[in-house]
DNA sequence: ACTGAAATTTTTAGAAG
DNA sequence: CTTCTAAAAATTTCAGT
């Protein structure tokens, strides 16, 4: 690893990035207190070193036809196999993300589907792709999902 | 409302800016085969319609001070009182989602924080502030995270 | 590393078919 | 929906401090 933690700076472009990510650096100049150019750079770097890692539309689930969101935990069938599950899930696009956890089971998956048969069709596909055992948590309602984080 | 399903072109334009939320309507415009100002009028009214949500720069946990991800379950100490959860907690900024579920656990978290103190302090917060018992899952690495959805 | 300015591209709105 | 127009705004580069 290079660097040290972020400037303040760099905190705060970083942070109203977060907060919305098509502002424009015309806009960010005038919330950090730089020039346009300034600010410019400094996106521009934070993209390179991977501070930002991307900018995504944050899409509603439920008007996008994937209104059941889902927790899975997985342990693997065979404790002794070699511990390749996440590239052995990364195909499965249903599979928004992928944790590995300290705990009982190995790791928690994040899902998307349409309904209760597309989770069941999912379930199967994850078993047979990872060789796990899945232990399902469906998710009724989101109060509220990717905050910014603190910074 | 007029909400069915989208149509497949504003399925194409919404995993485009899922995928970068920072494309241009004229890129836009050529990879869904529209003209600048169609996709201009369907972007506008996907935001409205509240099908996109926003956009957000994706951050690296580890490198903004925040390498420390958890997953925490929550489950209310009085059963008989009012489910207003999320009301209480929404303030801590530590918690990057909420999910009310499904199971033996009320509420799953997602928390990131920069450190095993700062969780220890973050889950005095929680159970304070919601009065509800909490277990934890210490995410050890993310082997993919917050992955356009199918669509 | 920042400023300021110039050149280019994009955004945004509207008119007309 | 398309194309066209046009002004405003943003992006991007670069010389100068």
């Amino acid at each position: 690893m290079t660097d040290g933690p972020l400037e303040p700076l760099d905190q705060a472009i970083a942070r109203e990035l977060a907060a919305d990510g098509r502002r424009s650096f015309t806009d960010l100049a005038e919330r950090v207190g730089l020039s346009v150019s300034a600010v410019h750079q400094r996106v521009k770097r934070l993209e390179q070193r991977g501070v930002i890692r991307g900018y995504t539309a944050r899409l509603d689930g439920e008007l996008i036809g994937l209104p059941l969101t889902a927790l899975i935990s997985l342990t693997p069938n065979d404790p002794a196999a070699p511990d390749d599950y996440p590239q052995r899930l990364q195909h499965i696009a249903e599979i928004e993300s992928c944790y590995s956890v300290a705990g009982d089971e190995s790791y928690v998956l994040l899902v998307r589907v349409p309904s209760p048969l597309g989770l069941e069709d999912l379930l199967r596909r994850i078993r047979e792709a990872a060789k796990v055992s899945t232990r399902t948590t469906v998710v009724l309602s989101t109060p509220f999902e990717g905050r910014a984080p603190l910074l």
